[in-house]
DNA sequence: GTCAAATAATTCAACCAATAAACAAATCCA
DNA sequence: TGGATTTGTTTATTGGTTGAATTATTTGAC
């Protein structure tokens, strides 16, 4: 029933107004006044004050020294989100590599680590303890830099349960891993709250942010497995067990190919990176048949394409458009966009890292309780 | 970014906690005491006083006479949705009949008529027309007893868009019907809200109130189309322009038969009505594959058959969980119930009627405000 | 160069809603 | 009959927004 199931409070309209406040600056192209924010949001110039002030002492808020000028009247103080403050802790583990990074709150990459090595040999232990390291040197030039590191979070390849615990990552060769735990194993990281969520989730997430446009489309990233991230107004769905996405097993053509999974016909068959390179054409209709699927069962109107796919791209599009005006009932009506991701292999690590910025840019408030 | 867009103010907390209280007394088994509301929400209990007055003051609450005996101290006096009050007037237009119910605060049904003839030759004036006159004799019989019908839903078999216009509805032979218009012509309704919906949508509505249980899944209308309608969280997922769930053009053997869509496969051709009759087996193989499809891309704990469905439900279900079992990644992780719908033919209807309840209830404020 | 107009930001009293604690009401049990 | 107990109401307090008045700082006109 979409049930509301906790109280509100007057604090609670603060912390909402809070957040108004800070989504209105961060969503700017300029850098609005506290009287242009009073207007964007409809709350009373005495208001966003008083606000602002929380903000700037709190230091998630800074004023920009030479303002924005227009005509007359008193110059307006331009604000601005603060690059010292909050920061997020993205990191990623996948077969080939491992990664850190820091994102500041304006969503800027302030540290950013990789190590490119063969992780399946490694074993989840010794590859989370090595990420772990990388992490921590990630964390520790952040905190030079005059950053706080709020939390982390860690994109995975493979389906996680609830508490972040992975329970299989196939091409890794990993199955019921404690990655929090692992992690919290590293001195420099024990304090800090570690999210595990999987990498096309994760990648997503990066890419909505440096997208900007539609608040709703479908990511799917094409590795050796395919996996895709759904996200729904501004807001990844994770499904109720956290396992939502596995596009990769979607029946394609259902008395084809075996795949590892156990059934025919999976689009693993026919799209993954393995697959790919060999029958573009093959690899294009198997997409599109899957891809209208989506766009049948759920109206979404823009699809990228990343991972693997960015590269391939223009030789794919043709192809997965033709299954997708055949197939997709509403095609006629209004189209699909298909586009090529833009971040590339980072975008996992950074949409992790965005997860724990968000949680700040969501939440102020509770961030100054604890800036005091 | 999910992001806040409006600002909160006192009146808002108000307005939140009005319908908080609301929920607790109708999602209570019993009916519950001022202090056991307190309990649950977390309010106070001179809070929540000060907001069931208000409630009773403006006709959503009563309070019940014979209180619910304990042990010792003051008895408490029980609270439950009054069944005078604000009411929902849901429509439904399909192939064969029209339909008409009001449904009160408590999800009662207080009016239903429904005529059954075939509307193919009718045409949309003429149909919307008679079904108009139905409405107008559902909402003055419910008036007569002491309701306020609040507004209006019209459940359609066909391709909604924005503004209530019928893009398509195949079956009835519709096309651009612009059905609010149609029906504000109706003089004993020219004052209601009408809003309009595809007919899976609000049957999955429907379904949503009765079983109360699993607040996500996806609720399958088998008719001559196949529709779906995706409840995520319990709130319907309608997709951006509201064209989500047509499952029937999901494809399920990319080469098989000519759909009337144009497109080849879809599952509407192997488990729609007239094809569900002669070969069951192909049917269920066909369900299975397009359930798996929405289970691993959506992690879709549930699945309820309705419509033409649950009369088959038992010689189809062996065959499609055959299908998820074999196809649906997380399978072996945590099972998918599927159950037959409980609500036969008047789905649709009853979850019509109740999204205009289900507004009432969201914001009980607003009512308030009206009621005086 | 001074003053009016304009715009930005702050101050302050009023209001509204929730809280906490005390109080009143109504029952049970000894 | 009286204490214990629980419900519901009353009252003072707190916190947050509002709106109006005030202060601050610039442009532009004379």
């Amino acid at each position: 029933m979409s049930a509301p199931t906790t109280p509100v409070r007057q604090a609670s309209v603060r912390a909402h107004n809070l957040a108004l406040v800070l989504h209105t600056v961060a969503n700017s192209a300029d850098h609005p006044s506290r009287a242009a924010i009073a207007a964007a949001t409809g709350l009373t110039r005495a208001t966003v004050s008083a606000l602002v002030d929380d903000l700037i002492a709190g230091g998630l808020l800074t004023e920009i020294d030479p303002p924005p000028r227009t005509g007359a009247g008193r110059p307006a103080a331009g604000l601005a989100l603060t690059s010292a403050g909050p920061a997020g802790l993205g990191l990623e583990i996948n077969v080939d590599y491992l990664a850190a990074c820091v994102v500041d709150l304006t969503g800027a990459v302030r540290q950013r680590f990789v190590e490119h090595d063969d992780q399946r040999p490694a074993g989840a232990a010794r590859s989370l303890t090595a990420l772990g390291a990388l992490a921590a040197r990630a964390r520790l030039a952040a905190e030079a830099d005059g950053l706080t590191v709020t939390g982390a979070a860690l994109a995975v390849p493979g389906l996680v349960a609830d508490g972040g615990l992975i329970r299989v990552a196939p091409n890794l060769g990993w199955q019921d891993v404690d990655a929090p735990a692992l992690l919290r194993g590293v001195p420099e990281l024990a304090d800090l709250p570690v999210t595990v969520d999987n990498e096309a989730n994760l990648a997503a997430l990066g890419e909505l942010r440096v997208t900007g446009g539609d608040p709703t489309f479908l990511y799917v990233s094409g590795e050796i497995g395919i996996g895709a991230g759904l996200v729904l107004d501004g807001d990844l769905y994770r499904g109720v067990r956290g396992w939502s996405g596995e596009i990769g097993h979607l029946t394609v053509f259902p008395d084809g190919r075996l795949c590892r999974c156990g059934a025919n016909g999976c689009l693993e068959q026919y799209a993954g990176q393995e697959f790919l390179a060999g029958d573009e054409p093959l690899a294009a209709r198997a997409l599109g048949i899957a891809l209208s699927a989506v766009v049948n069962l759920l109206d979404v109107p823009v699809i990228v394409l990343g991972g693997a796919y960015a590269p391939y791209f223009g030789r794919l599009r043709g192809g997965i458009e033709a299954e997708l005006d055949r197939r997709v009932l509403t095609a006629g009506l209004a189209p699909v966009t298909l586009r090529a991701a833009t971040l590339g292999a980072d975008a996992a690590m950074r949409g992790a890292a965005d997860t724990v910025i968000r949680a700040v840019r969501d939440d102020p408030a509770s961030w100054l309780r604890r800036a005091g």
